[in-house]
DNA sequence: TTTTACCAAGCATTTGCTTGCTTAAAATAT
DNA sequence: ATATTTTAAGCAAGCAAATGCTTGGTAAAA
């Protein structure tokens, strides 16, 4: 990451001469699909990501994620204004990713059918959040997780408002599931343990050798959920 | 941290001849305690963990530290031969310090009086934990915690090892919840979601406004242990 | 012609670390 | 008891590399 950084990006295959993805200089084609949308933009977002995941934000430098986009050094700084307002823009796009997923989850569960299914409901947002935290490509969120303190006081304030957004749905479901003595801690404590919980996955999990996202998400239930009936199902 | 950071140390007192802490160049005097053991080495530890804790490894830059320990910019690397050990020593010791408190905390529990005390067992590890985690003063676990990544593969091996040994009285204390059915997610996947939720508390936990730590390893209790009995206790 | 997207080069600062020297206490010799 | 040597601990200064970011130009699409 630090080694041989000066500039030496363009190992890229030279002398093909009208490569689509040429994409030297100059203004990008406007291809079929219509709203491309900043489409380095987009990348320089991702590789950022997932630098910032492997390295840390303070560890990863602007030329190593120009590097990762096939970028020279400078060139970040035409689409974002700095290091910082990069990171705040992954966890921003994080955020409001991984919220529209969780609705999305959410719809397809059905419109409480008779009484009780927040036991369904949390089970499919605890899936939902192991798909958020360890899916494949998806660094966003755990860099979100882990360089908080990297950004300035308001983009703070931001990025808390999309947590609490974003935890929202929660709440109801873990009432729900103290009201009918599922889960004998206090709601306020429970969501915050249970968070930490699936939060320190991304410490542990390793795609292969370990358990599915299935696989944990039982478990998970199994250890904050106390059965009322001796049929623990 | 960044600005204004060129030498601008000495702001001590000047020309207060013979203060005892003047404590400028040559050897310190040997006083009472004899096993006095490098004390500002110690001292450039504890800045450091501090440091390390608030900013970040990265982040964190060797004249800071040289700083907050009221030295110059080279003199830290009179002690440690570079960030990284000293970083690898903030961990090392908190994991012995951590590792010694357990095994402390643990025999003031009573020997297995009768037959299963795993239920208070785990308590007090759990207890212990929250105090490695959140007490004052102690951020070596934290920047363990946080900054694992920063190690090279060999520090991080030796690490690996301090944090088994540490965890290690949990298993039995685990195994035996499961065996009794207090306990319904195996052990394994139990240790590391439990692992988790502790371990997250650095993120939110703040001492004043919230609630004390017997109070989280109440609720910590309740959310994990499953009552055989209707009676909770 | 204008705009978009980028390159090429570099500037100012910060950073980890080194080298050579200084001071004062401790150890040792006289 | 005095004088000399050794050593622990740090200072003062700076170097080479890395880093965030800027400026001026330029090619291609609109």
């Amino acid at each position: 990451m630090t080694i041989m950084s000066s500039e030496n990006i363009p190992l890229l295959e030279k002398e093909n001469l009208d490569l689509p993805q040429k994409r030297g200089r100059g203004r990008p084609p406007k291809d079929e699909s219509s709203k491309d949308e900043g489409n380095r933009r987009l990348e320089l977002i991702n590789c950022a990501a997932r630098l910032f995941r492997i390295n840390g934000f303070a560890a990863t430098s602007t030329r190593d994620i120009a590097s990762a986009a096939h970028m020279h050094s400078g060139s970040p700084f035409y689409h974002f204004e700095s290091k910082q307002a990069l990171l705040f823009e992954v966890m921003q796009s994080g955020m409001h990713s991984a919220m529209a997923r969780q609705n999305q989850a959410l719809n397809t569960l059905p419109r409480h059918p008779s009484q009780s299914n927040a036991k369904e409901q949390l089970r499919c947002l605890i899936r939902h959040h192991f798909e958020v935290l360890l899916g494949t490509g998806n660094d966003f969120i755990p860099v979100m997780l882990y360089e908080f303190r990297s950004l300035d006081t308001h983009q703070q304030a931001v990025i808390s408002q999309l947590q609490r957004h974003y935890e929202a749905p929660w709440i109801p479901v873990l009432n729900e599931l103290y009201q009918h003595q599922l889960l004998s801690c206090p709601v306020k404590m429970a969501r915050l343990l249970i968070f930490g919980a699936l939060n320190w996955s991304v410490q542990w999990y390793s795609a292969q050798q370990a358990a599915s996202l299935d696989e944990l998400t039982d478990a998970a239930i199994l250890l904050f959920l106390h059965p009322r009936t001796p049929s623990s199902k």
